[in-house]
DNA sequence: GGTGATAAGTAGTGAGTCACAACATATCCG
DNA sequence: CGGATATGTTGTGACTCACTACTTATCACC
């Protein structure tokens, strides 16, 4: 171990193609956590208050963060300036599903400036997705002041996405097939497009702003209405694998003891938000009115589908606290409505089957986001290469 | 996309703890794919020939590379000097087992040039592996010109680890728990000790020196003689999660449609070498003895039991498959053996079941590293610290 | 065996990043 | 209002590395 704990953050570093490492370290510091003085950049990063100074003017004249009025702190010492995000620069984060097609803007300070969801009579073809969002995208442009800029579009997919290029090998529920979305929408926009799997996305924002804020190895599955998906961040950095399909959970074949029915189906045959529905008596409800029928249904054959339900969940679950070791597990979507219902129950399964040192250092929670989960993960994406080259 | 697709080394780099980037990046080419000319060094750094010029020499400086005569290449231009790692620079690898505690020598260079195994009438228990490890140390340092230096000591444990200070968590088989195991090696011989998994680091071995050699995200199995375990690496960085303890496959739970017989239990009670063992009407045996029993037998009952085995197996590698979109996946240990025997058994098991896209882009191989995985792969959590620091 | 073409090492200069020290400035507290 | 404290600012120097020009070593051909 060396002796001295702090900093490390480089001296001397690059010229490169104009992306300090330490610039992206305070960009990265200011756009994920939020505001910070001067001086906070100055403690948490070990570099010299000169230096911090050089950074953060450079940052200013690339109009990537502003310095605003210090905070009255009631500390003595001279105020430091507190720099955050630029307001100005915006991600469009776009999200095609089955009825609608949403897209966002997303201020580089964390912020959903503008949402529009766009209803579709029918599923939309790959095409359709591409016009509407070109002209939602139009629309939210030309009621923009030109002082904000734009630094590219992220989209997140419900299926799999190939990570270099955005072409869309398969989105079940949209019956998209080999489709090359990135290019397309590259060609209507003229912006750089990057694209993921939405419930990458999810484990990505939920990392960033959301329940696994501050761990940086986290197991994050997420139950929709088509099935269940998920993410996993190893050393803070989302899981892709070889081209970005990785996160597939919902198609894994688990062995659940309390689940004599179905052994050989997969995890989302057998986990599945229409089940429960179909016991609650609902055809269709929203997550806030599933967890309320929930409340409210006294009938034991709700708990026992509830008990299946998070039995077979539990199976998968410590396979993959088995093998990760992760610090979170984040439920999202209708796993999380599961997981408040029954917390104890579930808690008490993983416990009985985990192997402990794994056990002991994980928690289980909640996801925290809400429907902007998806506007943030996707924008994430293209902020991502902002903070990695310091530009645009 | 950037215009300029080579380069991603640094330019005016730190001065930080001595530890400059690109003295990281030479010394972790070299190490890793073996000697380099001072040329191929600077096409494939994209560094200038004269930064080249003074990075080799500091190393050299050090002592941890050396330059030896240029290769003749028949190539018009003046020679360029080889570069290679200095087979001067040890680690000392110590593998715990219940029959007999290993320990060897590795060289910078990687080459294993020493190597004894102590084999104990009982379990060793911690202490007595340390007291076996030191007085093997000792005598193999007496054996050694002082113009050699140990960078530390790298331990291969066959349990759960904590990967910060060595502390063992649980090794089934050796009957350790709770064992500062790190801190005991630490004060017995006065070097850095670090400790890790088994398996994981026969995944990392495969990584760097075997069946996975140019693969960043990997999956990787084996079977041994007392259960599975595994190791999993992404973006060329071994999953070690929260503490050190990920990778543990044997454990979990897979459903087999075409295992009617265990369903519940775990991967390991299914899939085990002993059960392969049994069938074949042996107590005992190496691998090389199993791999010619099984190509010897004829009986239908030993097939059966491989496919059986290859089944259950098979609903475990998919799922990580699908999970983790792996670009190899490497079976070592009795698994390798299975692999072998029934390949395309195997692969059409997993074919028709993972998701794909994502079966597109992964290959199934057998491990390639034999007894000496462990000793390479300990002795690599050392050296992986003299890469970064580009010292010791 | 000399000569030219080619490839690579070497030396000097300059640019970029950052630490450090000295100084300037803003706030709190008595 | 003045001292203590914290922070911003400026100037200098260290360090890494690119670039240019020059030197050196080999091959190939005559």
């Amino acid at each position: 171990m060396s002796i001295n704990p702090r900093d490390d953050a480089s001296r001397g570093a690059p010229p490169e193609r104009g992306a300090s490492t330490n610039l992206s370290t305070i960009l990265r510091r200011v756009h994920r956590s939020g505001p910070a003085s001067r001086a906070e950049l100055t403690r948490e990063t070990g570099l010299n208050r000169s230096t911090i100074s050089g950074l953060v003017g450079e940052l200013v004249e690339r109009g990537l963060v502003v310095e605003v009025e210090p905070r009255s702190t009631k500390q003595v010492g001279r105020p430091s300036p507190v720099v955050q995000a630029s307001p100005q620069v915006l991600a469009v984060a776009l999200v095609p599903e089955v009825d609608a097609v949403t897209i966002g803007l997303v201020s580089f300070d964390r912020q959903v400036i503008r949402r529009v969801r766009f209803e579709t009579e029918s599923i939309p073809t790959v095409r359709e997705a591409v016009v509407i969002a070109r002209a939602l995208f139009q629309g939210m442009r030309d009621g923009l002041g030109p002082e904000y800029r734009i630094a590219g579009i992220g989209v997140a997919v419900p299926g799999l996405v190939r990570a270099v290029d955005g072409f869309v090998r398969w989105a079940p529920h949209l019956d998209w097939r080999d489709e090359p979305l990135g290019a397309l929408l590259e060609e209507a926009t003229g912006y750089r497009v990057f694209a993921a799997n939405d419930a990458n996305l999810g484990a990505r924002a939920e990392n960033l702003f959301g329940a696994a804020a501050e761990a940086s190895n986290i197991l994050y599955m997420n139950g929709g209405p088509s099935g269940i998906g998920g993410g996993i961040i190893v050393n803070g950095e989302l899981v892709g694998g070889a081209e970005g399909y990785a996160g597939e959970f919902g198609h894994n074949r688990v062995a659940a003891p309390t689940d004599s029915e179905v052994t050989d189906g997969e995890l989302e045959a057998s986990v599945s938000q229409n089940r429960l529905l179909s016991v609650l008596g609902l055809r269709s409800a929203s997550l806030d009115e599933l967890e309320v029928a929930l409340l409210a249904s006294e009938r034991p054959e709700v708990r026992a589908e509830v008990h299946r339900q998070l039995g077979v969940l539990s199976v998968g679950v410590r396979n993959m606290i088995n093998i990760l070791n992760p610090e979170k597990v984040v439920l999202g979507g209708f796993l999380g409505v599961l997981f408040d219902f029954e917390t104890a129950y579930f808690l008490d399964l993983l416990e009985a089957n985990t192997l402990a040192p794994s056990w002991e250092s994980v928690t289980v929670v909640r996801a925290e986001l809400g429907s902007d989960l998806l506007l943030v993960g996707a924008a994430e994406l293209v902020f991502d290469g902002v903070v990695a080259r310091a530009e645009l």
